[in-house]
RNA sequence: GCUGCCGUAGCUCAGUGGUAGAGCACUCCCUUGGUAAGGGAGAGGUCGUGAGUUCAAUCCUCACCGGCAGCACCA
């Protein structure tokens, strides 16, 4: 604790209040209370921000000391540490690998490499094993603040141009923090454990390898990504192993296959091939939501599945979608050329065409037509999965067609429908995020003003949460998203719900 | 689409450069008052598709198709 520095008052959980020097960092805090403190001591929430032991704490602020009894905390202090650690542990198994980045995620970390070889199962087995000596060697972890140039240039000289990039990336005035795990040093924005020691060397298991952007973007190299979980305790992570097992048992498409339900084969990926019993069950569940549309007010209609360009044309997917269309070509008799159709991959302009024919009148609005589309889409290879992500399948979609004043009321209409479907359908949980303007969108501000304010303010009429994802939405208006979490934990997103106006 | 792995009997999987096996399931017989019971016999596979290397390929090489994990995508 320096003399000669402005005093800082710190106020502790219970409302007490102490008195430091400016600059005093959590851990002098800890050992000024109590010597067993100091040693328990984690990390600390100052001001509600997770703060490294060791990070200087600059002026008056609310402090609490986190121990590894604080679940939240704890997690992320050993997922995050367990990451650097599992580089190091990569980098002095194979000291050409180049580092990149690796954040805390669900259950555990990943770390993304840069490698010629790849990672083979083997390969992750002899990573835990240098994982659990780094532990045992309690190597103290230390933060420095460096500058960039000094930062840039360490990196360039070691080799690590991923690093280089990230440090370049770093926002001006943001602290460009310097970790070192023993000998082993990081760019990583903190915080830490205060020596590997800390991690607990039973509860960790790397679980795959897998391919991953840099970044993200499918144009830059492709990395190699070690995904890991890791828990407080060795029981905590042999329940999540279980539950992973019990997760599997419960897989949708085994349980198709012993349950005779459906299948999928070459011929037709990603198209379903319903049985007997998997069919009753698809329609008891339509025949449900039937009857719920229709006390909703809804109104069923029946659109082609085969429509001719022209129609995608106008709508403009025949420009923006084109490659996830299945089109065909037919040769007509006498005609001079082929007339190209496609499948339909989306029901809004065939629903609009039913709203277009005849003379509507104000009073008909609002005007809800629902219809059970059978939509096909080509899905890349990669992304097809069981019945959860298809290239044939039937979107239980509706159009509502109503004037401005009416979008919030429907929006909130819309809401509680859904959630009563989610209810009965055992999903009593479910979370709501709200897509708002995208960078490229038509539209003035002041109809994304309107339109956003619409369906927040229907959000608050049937509940009081959502998350907000900045940026998300469609071109031509926000979108909610509505996610389910499964029996063990998975989370889907399922319905959707989309506000277009137009221009007339 | 990208990276990696995989594609052998209905299912789960083993296997070898010289044209294939196990467990469960299935069929038949026997035993047994029982509920994934025991014994015996049996049926079932163009070893994803095509080309190449080879005297010879399910096993090696290449391409394609499909699947799995993740990434990207999800106007």
């Amino acid at each position: 604790m320096a003399d000669g520095q402005p005093q800082i008052s710190l106020t502790f959980p219970d409302g007490s209040a102490r008195h430091y020097p400016a600059g005093i960092t959590p851990a002098e805090v800890a050992a000024d209370i109590a010597p067993s403190l100091a040693k328990r001591a984690i990390s600390a929430q100052v001001n509600g921000a997770h703060w490294d032991l060791q990070w200087p704490i600059p002026g008056d602020a609310a402090i609490t000391l986190n121990t590894m009894k604080d679940d939240a905390p704890a997690l992320e202090l050993i997922r995050h540490d367990l990451a650097h650690v599992m580089a190091r542990a990569v980098q002095e198994l194979w000291p050409d690998v180049k580092v990149t980045i690796g954040p805390v995620i669900e259950h555990g970390w990943y770390y993304d490499f840069d490698r010629a070889e790849p990672f083979t199962p083997e390969d992750l087995g002899r990573i835990e094993a240098k994982m659990r000596e780094i532990i045992a060697a309690r190597d103290p972890v230390l933060t420095e603040l460096w500058d960039r140039e000094r930062a840039i240039r360490h990196y360039e000289q070691t080799g690590e141009p991923y690093k280089v990039e990230l440090v370049q990336a770093i926002p001006e005035g943001q602290p460009i923090r310097m970790y070192w795990h023993g000998p082993w040093q990081d760019l990583c924005r903190g915080p830490h454990l205060q020596h590997t020691g800390q991690l607990p060397a039973d509860a960790f298991k790397l679980m795959a390898v897998a391919g991953a952007y840099w970044r993200g973007d499918s144009n830059r190299p492709m990395l190699q990504r070690i995904y890991g979980v890791g828990f407080r305790t060795r029981d905590d992570l042999k329940a999540h192993l279980t539950m992973l097992e019990e997760a599997a048992k419960r897989d949708h498409r085994k349980l198709g296959r012993e349950m005779a339900l459906f299948h999928f084969q070459e011929e037709a990926p990603g198209m379903v091939f319903w049985h007997p019993d998997g069919w009753t069950i698809y329609r008891a569940l339509e025949d449900y939501m039937r009857r719920r549309l229709t006390a909703a007010g809804y109104r069923e209609i029946r659109t082609p599945q085969v429509v001719d360009r022209k129609l995608w044309e106008a709508s403009g997917h025949w420009d923006k979608y084109r490659e996830n269309m299945f089109i065909t070509e037919i040769d007509e008799e006498h005609a001079n050329e082929k007339r190209v159709n496609a499948l339909k991959p989306m029901n809004c302009p065939c629903h609009v065409q039913i709203f277009n024919q005849g003379i509507k009148s104000y009073r008909d609005l609002p005007m809800r037509l629902a219809e059970f589309g059978s939509c096909h889409r080509y899905e890349a290879h990669g992304a097809l999965h069981g019945l959860m992500r298809v290239r044939g399948f039937t979107q239980d979609d509706a159009h509502i067609f109503c004037t401005e004043d009416q979008i919030e009321d429907e929006t909130a209409r819309f809401i509680d429908l859904l959630s009563t479907v989610y209810r009965d359908t055992g999903f009593a949980k479910f979370d709501i995020k709200l897509s708002t303007r995208p960078e490229v969108r038509v539209g003035s501000d002041a109809v994304w003003d309107k339109a956003e304010a619409a369906l927040e303010k229907a959000i608050l009429k049937v509940r009081n949460d959502y998350e907000v994802d900045p940026g998300e939405g469609a071109f031509y208006g926000p979108k909610l998203d509505f996610k389910l979490t499964d029996a063990i934990g998975r989370e889907w997103q399922c319905g959707t719900f989309q506000s277009a106006s137009s221009a007339s």
